[in-house]
DNA sequence: TATATAATGTTATAATATAACAATATGTTA
DNA sequence: TAACATATTGTTATATTATAACATTATATA
C-alpha cells in the first residue's frame, strides 16, 4: 500500500530533480524569479524529507562560498513558501519541501521523531474535517497547520535511524 | 448554538477561577505542587483567551516583584503543560490555558487573527480523522497539534478588536 | 539610457529558549 | 528531630531563531 512516507530505498535524486523542475515551471507561470540563491535554498531544503532549520541552511551556504547573512536565507524561504514550494513546520522551527508544488495549500504532516521525516498528507480528509469544524463555529478559515508527531513504520519495524 | 468561542460578554473572572480551582484538584490528584509561581503563571496565562508569550509573562511577574529570569517562567509553563493545564501554540510561540484541565490531550485550536482568541475545539472529530490518517500510513501517533488561523464570528460581524 | 522595481548585501538587534550550576525548600526516613 | 534525598527556584550565561533598517546591485521597462 502507498503511504505518505516514501520507501527508504527510493531514488532521492529524483525527488530533488522533480522539485527543481516543478519550481521552474511554477515560477515561470507566476512570473517569479527563481534566482540562484532561491534555487539553491530549495535544493538544500530537499536534501532529505526531514525539515531543515534556517541556520543549518545558512551554514551550508557559507561552506559553499555564498556567504549570506540570515535575512538572505529567510527571504529565500519566504519566497519559496509564498509560491507553494516549501512548508514551514512551526513545531520544529524548520522547513521542508512541498509535495504538491505550485498548488498553494495548507500543510498537514506526519513527523517521525526517530528519522525526522515529515510526510505530507495530501489526502484532503483532515482539512475537510477542520473546515467543517470552522464552519460550525462560524469561523472564517484562512489557513491551517497540522503537525502530528510519532514514529513512522520504517523506524518502528526496522530500527533504522536515518533517511 | 454553542461554539468553541465564548461570548465576548462572558464573565472572565469565572474562567480564571475555574482554571485555578481545576488546577488545585489536578495537582492534588497527581501529587504535584502548585507552587506560588506556577499558580501565578497559570493565572496570568488565563488573563484572557488569547495566547500569551513567555516574555510577556516574565515582564508582568517582574512588575509584581517576583523578579524571575526566563528559566523560571519556562519551567512553570512546562509544569503546567505536563499536567494538562496549558497548551503551547507553536505557530505563535505562545501559551494558552487548557479548556479541559487535567485531561492531558492534544490541542486543536481556532485562532482569530483579529482579537487573538484561541478557541480550543473539544470535539474529537478532527483528532479522530488524524488518527485514521496515521493508521492508514502505519504511523504510530504520539501527539498532534492543529492550529487553524482565521477570523472569529464576533470580529467578522462586530468589528470589535479585543477580547 | 534613464528610471523604477526587485533582489540581495550588510549591520545590528530583537525575540524566544535552554544549559549549567548554586541555593533553597520540601518531604522522608532513621 | 537530625540527616538525607529530592524537588524547586535562583542566577548567570549563552544558544537559537528571526527581523528591522538601510545600502547596494541586478533586472525589467519605458
Amino acid at each position: 500500500m502507498k503511504t505518505a512516507f516514501l520507501d527508504k530505498g527510493h531514488d532521492h535524486g529524483d525527488c530533488i530533480q522533480a522539485a527543481l523542475n516543478a519550481a521552474e515551471v511554477v515560477c515561470q507561470k507566476q512570473k517569479a524569479r527563481l534566482t540562484p540563491i532561491r534555487r539553491r535554498v530549495l535544493e538544500l531544503v530537499w536534501r532529505g524529507h526531514a525539515p531543515v532549520g534556517a541556520y543549518e541552511l545558512l551554514q551550508i551556504l557559507k561552506d559553499e562560498g555564498f556567504n549570506p547573512a540570515p535575512p538572505t536565507v529567510y527571504r529565500a524561504l519566504d519566497f519559496l513558501i509564498q509560491h507553494g514550494l516549501v512548508h514551514r513546520i512551526s513545531s520544529l522551527n524548520a522547513f521542508v519541501g512541498c509535495s504538491r508544488p505550485g498548488d498553494v495549500h495548507d500543510g498537514t504532516f506526519l513527523i517521525c521523531r526517530t528519522c525526522g521525516t515529515a510526510a505530507e498528507m495530501l489526502d484532503q480528509t483532515v482539512l475537510g474535517t477542520i473546515g467543517d469544524m470552522a464552519l460550525s463555529n462560524k469561523f472564517s478559515l484562512s489557513h491551517v497547520s497540522v503537525e502530528a508527531v510519532g514514529v513512522c513504520v520504517d523506524c518502528r519495524d526496522g530500527d533504522r535511524t536515518e533517511v
